[in-house]
DNA sequence: AGATTTCTCCCTATAAATGGGGAGAAGAAA
DNA sequence: TTTCTTCTCCCCATTTATAGGGAGAAATCT
């Protein structure tokens, strides 16, 4: 058996900790291993008590040390971390901020819900992670310019689709349809269909044309 | 019954003229109702005969009077005709000038027989309509600018389209399935259904991703 | 008055896409 | 060695899109 994604949470409100465990536990490959009240307590947990968690999910506003603080002391004591920001704003320039500061996902607190597990396995796999309206805004901001710096991960989303998945979705913006692909690269048409499928979850798209819009917008056709 | 749509052809081989009426005459809609062999023959047919057609299909190279030279003298002589051009080139300045000179079509004699029916009855309709090799250096070429000038129709495809249609296309381009558009217009799904059949005929893309690759060209979205 | 366009909806039928899952093989990475 | 990724293919089922046709009502134009 797999083993799972073990999560350690830490928001300053036990409600959101609580609602936020249980929404993880409805999957089975995930589980919480620990939770902090304060930043202090999210340094203790990972430095002085030498725990350990595959992801971090970290709120930004908390007493004591606040979100940003923690990430600066992980940077700091050469913490290597998945690190999932949860947070009510949605400002870019705090987005960027955090990204600089070496977190891999961030979403925003009114749709966690929704994709605080999806966020989870993609940090996992060390791809990044960011809620549509998050997404949204950095597309405008980074018309080129930005990347995040220093030691993370250095990866966006076009950078996490395969070779044969970037294949495909330019064949798909040609208008090229599931056969016409598969002709063309020489594989089976149920292996087209994969990777259409890993590219709509991976661009979090609706259909087809949600991937040529994609595609456009970030230059890749 | 409908009235037919009345074509006369120009080319100066008999052999192609025939070949044209063959397949022109497929269509129960459309009858040839005269040709002829050189460019002066168009000229007395029009004017001096006047005669009258509902769509001129013109080859440019022909011996007494030129392709070019007829359209020059259908402007001189003040003679509003829906012009088809059938030509071998593909330059897209002949093309420009023929269009500044008053033509509404223009197809390559590669692909002909595929749409000339399509091309006739467009014309026919006040629109314009060119083959893909054709579309495709076009647009190429005006990146905004341009637009034929004159007293010709001056539209363009995306002018072909009706308000309705425009809203589904843009509609499309944000992922709405046709569900979705029927409910943000507030229409039926059969309807929209329609109007996206319309866009596809229309525009002459293969599928929605077509559809929204074209909106994204010619800067609808 | 007749023709045309646009908007609206319907029918039938097939093709294609989407969503969920699993799984083996090869190779790279840890 | 074990794990992970990538590529490849399969199953199932459902939803959506595409293609062809027709047709009525209202408005507009000739």
């Amino acid at each position: 058996m797999k083993k799972k994604i073990q999560v350690h949470v830490a928001d300053d409100h036990k409600i959101l900790i609580e609602g936020l465990m249980a929404i993880i536990e409805t999957d089975d490959n995930i589980e919480v291993i620990g939770f902090s009240l304060t930043g202090q307590e999210v340094i203790d947990w990972f430095n002085v008590k030498k725990n350990k968690a595959d992801v971090l999910v970290l709120d930004i506003t908390m007493p004591v040390l606040d979100g940003i603080e923690v990430l600066r002391q992980f940077k700091k004591l050469k913490i290597k971390q998945n690190i999932i920001i949860l947070s009510s704003y949605d400002d870019i320039k705090i987005v960027e901020e955090m990204l600089k500061l070496g977190c891999s996902g961030y979403i925003t607190k009114n749709n966690a819900g929704e994709h605080i597990l999806d966020a989870i396995k993609a940090v996992n796999r060390g791809e990044q992670y960011f809620s549509d309206d998050i997404q949204k805004n950095l597309l405008k901001s980074l018309t080129g310019q930005l990347v995040p710096e220093g030691d993370l991960p250095e990866k966006f989303i076009i950078d996490q689709l395969t070779e044969r998945e970037l294949k495909v979705l330019k064949l798909i913006t040609q208008e090229y349809n599931t056969t016409e692909i598969a002709e063309t690269l020489n594989i089976g048409g149920s292996t087209v269909d994969t990777y259409r499928k890993n590219l709509l979850r991976k661009l979090k798209v609706k259909n087809s044309v949600g991937l040529a819009m994609y595609a456009v917008k970030n230059k890749i056709v």
